[in-house]
Order: structure tokens, then C-alpha cells, then sequence
DNA sequence: ATTACACGTGGAG
DNA sequence: CCTCCACGTGTAA
């Protein structure tokens, strides 16, 4: 009651509609039903200041923005599930993981596509599935920053026009893509060091559940 | 002042370490250098209440906890960077719709590569990039949400092992990782009416440069 | 107890 | 004006 002591006489839930989310933020319980104010025949927005109206205007533009964040979350977490199943409580930090691991993921198949239908142009047709770049290192036992790898076809060597920075060649009416030649997917560190308590082993399986790029590439 | 009065009397700025973000946020101005606290000679941790240490240890995880988002902002950003250029000032947003965007992408161009894979056993080779699949729609004068498109080749008409739902066959611990056969990319709708004030042309421009997959595909 | 998220708010751009 | 983000906090799981 500290800091929602100017707390608004009504909520932006209804106003935003349900929480829809996650299946954990049910906290919608907050109708204060417009009761005992001063002026009780004043217009439904109570004159209280100027300053009041302002900073119900800029709390409303932020619960829109928050909405749109959880909307995103909700959009991104559907095209992951197109490629792994994530259960249903899956926390925003580990969809933005799963979502950079993907795009890595993806990355790598392209490219290990590339290289087949570069070598099938002289041999037989063989149609593999991309995903068997490398063999998975699974002991995650020990650290949780040690199972991501590195081993990535080199990229220049074959010697074909890159599939990645795509159409921005011919469909660019400003020139504010430029393509950005693809440094090769370095394993993005700064990660190594995020488990402030260290991990216990539900941990660990709670983890591999939340981010399985880490775990099974 | 009215949220920040029980404030604590140093910050975790230094104990997080700097914003280090994206030139925004540069609002690193909290450090209270523990003048006239009521009891001077109390050990540094003033014993003010025990609820007030749960208070600041809640505080100080929930800011660890931020600061593991921003972190995996910054990884998302560098990963979609390699495919578009999105500047500096790249809002989360922003970031979120480019990294479903690209994902879709990204499928797409799996699955174009690997129709031409299919072709080229029996035609000669033609290395094509994968991206031209389907010239798009750059009428984007008129609404936000309309640019995305479906148009998308149907995948079972194909018939070889579908590239998504990669390598979870053989390594696979638990049975959590059930591939979810991919149900080709539907344009994922409750985006349409997102913008609740009308686009400006200096929106429309903004927003073309912050979701480039929006437009360009 | 801890994690994840929303809320109301201040401040920067 | 607005948008974006961090902060301190409450709350449900």
C-alpha cells in the first residue's frame, strides 16, 4: 500500500480485456467499485488534479505497451513451438534463449543444406534431413553455460551466394538494409555466468525443459 | 517520490554492474551515498526491520532478473542483426516481432531449399538463394498488419523428411521433446489492431525501420 | 523461499 | 505530446 496509494478508482484490466497469459498471472482482482469518493456527483473521471489525469493517461499507455510485450511473447512462442514443444509455462527469458538458439539452429541447417545440394549437384541424390550438423554434446551435468558448441561449417569456403541477407537485394526502397555478411554464428557469451545460486539438479531438469536449444544441439 | 520513499540506502547498480544497454538508458544516477541515516554507528546493513531485508533481498533479484532479460536482448539482437540491419536503437519490441518474423523466414527458406533440392536430383544443378519464394507485398501505405503474407508451399506435397522438428529423435532423454509436426506458418493474427492511435507517415517509416520483416518480405 | 510477471511511476530521448 | 525502459513492489504459483 505504499506505492499504490494513488491507486486509480478504476483498473485498465477491463479496458485491456483479460491477462490471457501464461496460465500464472490470473491477478485479476481489481475492480474498486468507485465507492466513497468526495465528490460523489462528479463526472466519472473525478477532477482530482490535472497531475492525476496525466499520470492515468501515461499508466494506461503503459499497460497497452506491456499487453503488446505479452502478445509478442505469446506470437513468439508459437512459431518456437513449431519446432519444439515447450509446455505451457514457459518464462519469457526462456523463449528469448530458445527463440536465439533457434535462429542459430535454422542457421545451420541452411547451411548444411547449401553444402548438400552443392555436393549432390556431382554425386547421387541424397535427401537428408538438415538437422545432424554435429552429434549434440550431452553431458550438461556439470555446468550449465558448458553445452553450447561452436562447430560450424565454414561458410565462405563453399563457394555460393550465402542464404542468409535475403531479399533486401532487390526489394529495398530505402538503402537501410545492408545485408550484414554473416560473421559466423559465434556462440554468444555472457551467458557462462547468469546462475547467481548455483544450480541445484531440479534445476538443472527444469532448465533443460525451459531451454532445450542449450541442451540437444 | 511517492513509490522510491522506503528507498534502500545504497543501489545495485554497482552490484550489477552498469546498464551497459542500449543508449537509452543511461540513467545510472543512484547512489545515495548513505548520508544521514538515523543510526550512524549501525553495522551497514541498518537492522531497520526484518521486513526490510526481504524487501531489498526480493529487490535485488528481482533486478538480477532483469538484468538476465536485457542480456538475452542483447544476444537476440546480435543473432537477427545477422540477417538485418535494425540501428542501434532497436526497441524489445522491435525485437520480438524480427524474431518471429525472421523464424518464419527462415522455414520458408528451408523449405524453398529443399523443393530445389528435390528438383535438382533430376534437373541440373541450380544454386539458387533460397529467399525469392514469393515476390512480396510492398503495398504498405495503407495498414500496419496487412504486409504479412501466407503464401507458402505446402509441405507434405513434398515428400521427404520435413526439416523442422530437427534432431530431438535421437537424443532425447525424456519424452519431452514430441517435434509438434510443423502446421505450416499461419500469419499469426491479434497483431491487426495493435496500433491504437492511427499511424502517422512518420510512424509507418519508424515502424518500417524497427520490423523490417514486416515489410521486406 | 523463489521465480515470473504486472503494476504504477520517474526519467530519458 | 509520446515511447521505451528500469525500479520498487505486490502477488500467484
Amino acid at each position: 500500500m505504499k506505492s499504490s496509494d494513488s491507486m486509480s478508482p478504476f483498473s485498465y484490466q477491463q479496458l485491456l480485456g483479460p491477462q490471457n497469459g501464461a496460465s500464472r498471472n490470473d491477478a485479476t482482482m481489481n475492480f474498486n467499485d468507485n465507492s466513497s469518493m468526495l465528490g460523489q456527483f462528479s463526472p466519472p473521471t473525478t477532477p482530482d488534479s490535472a497531475l492525476q489525469l496525466r499520470r492515468e493517461a501515461n499508466n494506461a499507455r503503459e499497460r497497452i505497451r506491456v499487453k503488446k510485450h505479452r502478445e509478442c511473447f505469446m506470437d513468439l512462442k508459437d512459431v518456437i513451438g513449431r519446432h519444439v514443444s515447450l509446455g505451457k509455462d514457459v518464462s519469457r527469458l526462456a523463449l528469448l534463449r530458445s527463440a536465439t538458439e533457434l535462429i542459430k539452429k535454422l542457421e545451420r541447417d541452411i547451411i548444411s543444406m547449401s553444402q548438400a545440394q552443392n555436393d549432390s549437384s556431382r554425386q547421387g541424390s541424397m535427401s537428408d534431413p538438415p538437422s545432424p550438423v554435429s552429434t549434440g554434446a550431452m553431458g550438461m551435468a556439470t555446468s550449465p553455460g558448458a553445452p553450447l558448441r561452436s562447430a560450424m561449417p565454414d561458410f565462405q569456403a563453399v563457394g555460393l551466394p550465402h542464404p542468409f541477407a535475403p531479399a533486401l537485394n532487390n526489394a529495398n526502397p530505402t538503402q537501410l538494409f545492408n545485408p550484414t555478411l554473416p560473421n559466423i554464428p559465434q556462440v554468444s557469451a555472457a551467458h557462462a555466468m547468469q546462475y547467481q545460486h548455483l544450480p541445484t539438479l531440479n534445476d538443472l531438469q527444469q532448465n533443460m525443459v525451459n531451454h532445450p536449444f542449450e541442451y540437444i544441439m
